[in-house]
DNA sequence: ATGGCCATAACATATGGA
């Protein structure tokens, strides 16, 4: 079974990569961030046709969004995050079946934050402790379980192609790294550092400044497996492909590999 | 030469992204 996770910056301008993509990389569960449309403009008939006729939506305008692209049938689908009022539309959960039995999914658009001291930032800090509790007690319900999403979080200095230059601006902080070590020490382990990997791996770059083809970016994008999935978790990979298209998203995709 | 982009709204400019 495969899965992955995509900030595709607009599922509207994207609709053709994400059908282009998947045709390619038929992975089983996809889940989208940052969707900037409403639910009612969600595209479920396209991408029932692109052989995904199981889709959960949770949606807003312009903003945000996040959705579960799936071949098989999504149950439990629970929007945002249990116990933390949010105005933005950025969790989708649910429960898909896997080898080895019932996987909970959850599909995460973290805030970005825009830089360390601004409201932006604080309100990051506490949706990141609002994400932990609820991470918390999906576990406990559901011990295999997958985090997935854009975390807008590189969790080490080799994750950053400039650890030095940028240390302590956003997605670089100590509060910010802090709170994705919370969420490892619940139980979670970051499927790519599972495996040997290249130098210099990255999920997103910058549109300005040559940033693709310099290779100056970030590894922001996520997937976390729970200790009672982790024997299951066969490779997990950045996929550029998508990335040297035209009119790409600044994000590419990470696929996770489950054995079965 | 230290900046160079992109998507959206209903604007020809502003906001947010990361």
């Amino acid at each position: 079974m495969k899965l992955a996770t995509w900030n595709v910056n607009s599922l509207t301008a994207r609709l053709q990569h994400v059908r282009d993509w998947t045709a390619l990389e038929p992975v089983d569960l996809l889940g989208l961030q940052e969707l900037k449309l409403t639910d009612d403009k969600f595209p479920a008939e396209a991408l029932a046709e692109a052989g995904y006729p199981h889709c959960a939506a949770f949606g807003q305008k312009t903003y945000n969004g996040v959705a579960l692209l799936s071949r098989t049938p999504l149950r439990d689908v629970v929007r945002n995050i249990v116990g933390f009022d949010d105005e933005h539309a950025r969790v989708i959960a649910a429960t898909v079946e896997a080898p080895g039995g019932p996987l909970r999914v959850l599909n995460g658009y973290f805030v970005n934050g825009q830089a360390p001291g601004s409201e932006k930032f604080a309100y990051k800090l506490r949706w990141l402790d609002g994400l932990l509790r609820y991470v918390a007690a999906e576990l406990a319900a559901h011990p295999r379980l997958l985090l997935m999403g854009d975390f807008n979080v590189a969790p080490e200095d080799r994750d950053s192609f400039d650890p030095e230059g940028l240390r302590d601006t956003i997605h670089h902080t100590r509060e910010e790294r802090a709170h994705f070590q919370a969420l490892l020490a619940l139980g979670l382990v970051d499927a790519f550092r599972l495996f040997e990997q290249p130098e210099k791996s990255y999920s997103w770059w910058d549109y300005r400044m040559l940033g693709y083809q310099k290779n100056r970016g970030l590894r922001i994008d996520h997937l976390l497996a729970s200790e009672a999935l982790r024997p299951q978790v066969r490779g997990c990979r950045i996929d550029r492909t998508p990335r040297k298209w035209k009119q790409p998203s600044d994000h590419a995709p990470v696929i996770l590999e489950l054995a079965g």
